[in-house]
RNA sequence: GUGGCUGUAGUUCAGUUGGUUAGAACGUCGGAUUGUGAUUCCGAAGGUCGGGGGUUCGAAUCCCCUCAGCCACCCCA
């Protein structure tokens, strides 16, 4: 009795709260709603896979923060780290009754054994999205118009979206005879705007020549806007054929992209983007937010040719991205830009008259069946303690009843952001009240 | 995984060179006010000082371990 376990949760894994679940959701449903109307369609994997599924990719940084154990077959099975490497072996099982292109969307946790940091959780969720089983450019076109989409209906205005190609990268380190060393290569550019070019130099120093370390960051250094970086990259990858192909794609996705109507300042071609998970091979993209750059990207991915090519014969490429829900919500919140809702209702009806219990219920399931959301406050108490609740909850509207009300047969139909109330007509059919709350619900 | 900073009511924080019963504001609850919610007044509840061990006559304060949060590295959403 007197040892009590303590209440608890392990690092990196959090409790949502509802004040915290409901903007939570309602990413989620937008992520959802911007997906489906691009088609695509949703699905979903287990949390545990066996554990060579997961370490196939071999690289030694994600088989360092998978988490992995025996389960009571003694099997040795891995929870997923990310959505790609399930949706890899997702479709090779199954992508002969799917047929392509098949288009995807899974929301759905993962999990990393690494240290926490601000927006960097053991438990989070990902919102990705992909299209498999084509290698058209319209389909890297789409997944940059996705996220722009994405970002635009949760509300942001001001935010960029870095894209490179791989094969720009490639071509030059297959220029300069460095494509042994290519993941290391890559790994160092990709922190070049964090550390700087000298920093850069250094790590690159280990692994290259002088001159092939500085022909690299020749590359990585470019700047200005979009047609004049395009414009440079010309002359250094010439000879090339996969870097001149790199820079026909660039320029492509770029004309496509301001034609689709992104604004130009959205979008910032940046051959320091290489992305560190090793299975890019074309266009690759990062989204910053521009009121808070330094929480990292929000939603990042690119294109892949070769997914599914350790579980499966058969070449499927694919090109998608994923949204960091969790980290986007830690954003959010220190830009204060979540509001302060505690409930999923809109209107309140508070417990006045105490012998009309009856009566609250039925208005309250009338009002339901008009497609509103609806809260009866259970106990009587007084008005103002009610409307407190109320307030702090975050119901736009109230209905006051009291016993003239019910007299008069008419409804106070109260603003709870405005104060303000008037008095309608009371009947059956509740039209007169569905009127007045029209305008009230509508400002969210 | 490595290194650094931090941890005191629900929240944000005070707490003197180690000293008796750990404070404030806001929030919560009750009342003033059995018909109207961010104002005012009165009152109340709420703390194993993150947890464990040690030093000491005495620890929120000093030391060690541990847990958690934040920051940097690493990597990434």
């Amino acid at each position: 009795m007197s040892e009590r376990i303590q209440p608890r949760t392990l690092k990196g894994f959090r409790d949502y709260p509802p004040a915290a679940m409901i903007p939570r959701e309602w990413i989620i449903d937008t992520a959802r709603r911007v997906y489906r109307s691009y088609g695509f369609s949703p699905i979903d994997t287990p949390a545990l896979e066996h554990l060579e599924i997961l370490t196939g990719k071999g690289s030694a940084e994600t088989d360092k923060q998978l988490y992995r154990f025996q389960d009571h077959g003694g099997r040795s099975v891995g929870l997923r780290f990310d959505l790609t490497v399930p949706l890899a072996r997702f479709v090779a099982q199954h992508i002969q009754q799917l047929g392509t292109p098949f288009k995807r969307y899974q929301i759905a946790n993962v999990w990393r054994g690494e240290n926490t940091q601000r927006g960097r959780y053991r438990e989070f969720m990902q919102c990705d999205f992909d299209t498999i089983g084509t290698a058209s450019a319209s389909a890297d076109i789409e997944t940059v118009l996705v996220i722009n989409d994405l970002l635009v209906a949760l509300g942001f205005e001001h935010f960029t979206m870095r894209v490179n190609n791989r094969l720009v990268l490639n071509g030059l380190l297959e220029k300069l005879g460095l494509t042994a060393q290519a993941t290391h290569v890559l790994r160092a550019l990709d922190k070049l705007a964090k550390v700087g070019s000298e920093t850069v130099a250094q790590e690159l120093a280990a692994i290259a020549t002088p001159a092939q370390a500085a022909a690299v960051l020749e590359l990585a250094a470019l700047i200005g806007d979009n047609e004049s970086i395009l414009a440079q990259l010309q002359p250094l990858l010439a000879g090339s054929p996969l870097g001149e192909r790199g820079i026909g794609e660039l320029t492509d996705l770029h004309v496509a992209l301001r034609a689709a109507g992104v604004p130009p300042e959205r979008l910032q071609l940046d051959v320091s983007i290489a992305r560190g998970l090793d299975y890019y091979t074309g266009m690759v993209v990062e989204t910053f937010l521009d009121e808070l750059p330094e929480i990292g990207s929000v939603c990042s991915g690119g294109r892949y040719d070769n997914l599914t090519q350790l579980y499966a014969k058969q070449e499927l490429p694919g090109v998608g991205a994923s949204l960091g829900l969790d980290r986007l919500l830690a954003a959010m919140e220190e830009l204060g830009r979540l509001p302060k809702v505690q409930t999923t209702a809109q209107v309140l009806i508070p417990f006045f008259a105490a012998e009309c219990r009856d009566r609250y219920l039925a208005l309250a399931s009338r009002l339901r069946g008009r497609g509103l959301r609806v809260e009866f406050y259970p106990e009587p108490k007084k008005l103002g303690k009610q409307l407190q609740y109320a307030n702090r909850q975050g119901f736009l509207a109230a209905l006051i009843l009291g016993d003239s009300e019910f007299a008069a047969q008419q409804c106070q139909v109260k603003n709870l952001a405005t104060g303000a109330s008037q008095t309608v007509g009371y009947r059956e059919d509740v039209q007169e009240i569905m009127d007045a709350l029209q305008p009230i619900l509508a400002t969210s």
